[in-house]
DNA sequence: ACCTGAACACCGTTCAAGT
DNA sequence: ACCTGAACACCGTTCAAGT
């Protein structure tokens, strides 16, 4: 039987897969390896290091914001940039950790700049900052909970999540607002 | 010679030494014992595991944010976290990956809480988490451009993430001002 | 063009045993 | 109370060689 072969695209479709399996810290290049049916060399043929490849995934995982559409109401890019990052075990995570080299992150900016009027890009910046942030700290508090390594004094982390995040979505329409009295 | 005699005091103080001088991708368990004159395993005497040693020194990284005190503009409160996660190289990405367990953590949130007035936990949370966001993307940007690994349409990220700071800050600011008019 | 095979220099963690 | 020594089961990455 030949080596199984293949491009760019399906390594990081299966990386992400993997990655919602196991979890940022079990995804090795060995196990991706392992499970393209491929020595682990082979994946240096398509990226030069593994912090490539997560960056790929990363782009991955924000492909479904929407284009940067002003008629597009802030606090739905802003969801919509939280969802994406939620459908994803470990994702935010991995958006943070590979934001240097961004791709699919100047998108999701982009979207919120439009959605913020065109003209505040510090303010655009600001909110996809939080929008990371709280999502990495409620996936970190989900993955503490499942294992039961959590603070006693803490109940489950999701409910309350939805407050903070229009608590902070509301904080930068209000923001946007006074900018840019209409 | 007999060898070497530590406590987690120590521990954490050299650990926290030995991450700002090789970033956390480099501050490996056996690294930090070689610091330490001492065999790797001697360091499970101390702590039950990397993640719990890491939240100690997430824990240190934040010493220098005040009590929680309502005299205390909200600005400056939010500048003392920034600058105390800014003092320590990746000291954002270290109390990120630790919040779980959270130590210090939950001082710098109570100084949010009482700068804001007292009564919005939500608004606290949502900008502890534009902090922890914001700055770990600053310094993931600081150390991408010292390698030279740097998107090439970006100048140095530094100055333009204090006027992102600022419409973070303020959008918070805001927020708090409309839901509890004065 | 894409993969194998073997190697290099590492990891975190456990556990019996020492002092 | 705190550490050693040895082991286990892993890592990311390189590179000559294969097809």
């Amino acid at each position: 039987m030949p080596p199984a072969r293949h491009d760019r695209h399906s390594v990081v479709t299966t990386a992400l897969r993997l990655l919602d399996e196991v979890g940022l810290p079990d995804l090795s290049m060995r196990r991706l390896a392992t499970e393209l049916d491929v020595q682990p060399s082979a994946l240096y043929w398509h990226f030069a290091s593994k912090q490539e490849l997560l960056a790929a995934v990363a782009d991955s995982i924000l492909r479904t914001v929407p284009e940067p559409d002003a008629r597009i109401a802030l606090p739905e890019v802003a969801r919509s940039i939280r969802d994406a990052l939620l459908a994803c075990r470990d994702g935010a995570e991995v958006v943070l950790s590979t934001y240097a080299l961004r791709l699919g992150a100047r998108r999701a900016q982009d979207a919120l700049l439009a959605a913020l009027g065109g003209g505040d890009q510090p303010a655009a910046d600001a909110l996809f900052e939080f929008i990371l942030g709280h999502t990495m700290l409620l996936q970190q508090r989900m993955h503490a909970q499942s294992i039961g390594a959590v603070a006693p004094d803490d109940a489950d982390p999701t409910p309350d999540a939805e407050a903070v995040f229009t608590a902070g979505v509301d904080g930068f329409a209000e923001l946007s607002a006074r900018r840019r009295p209409s």
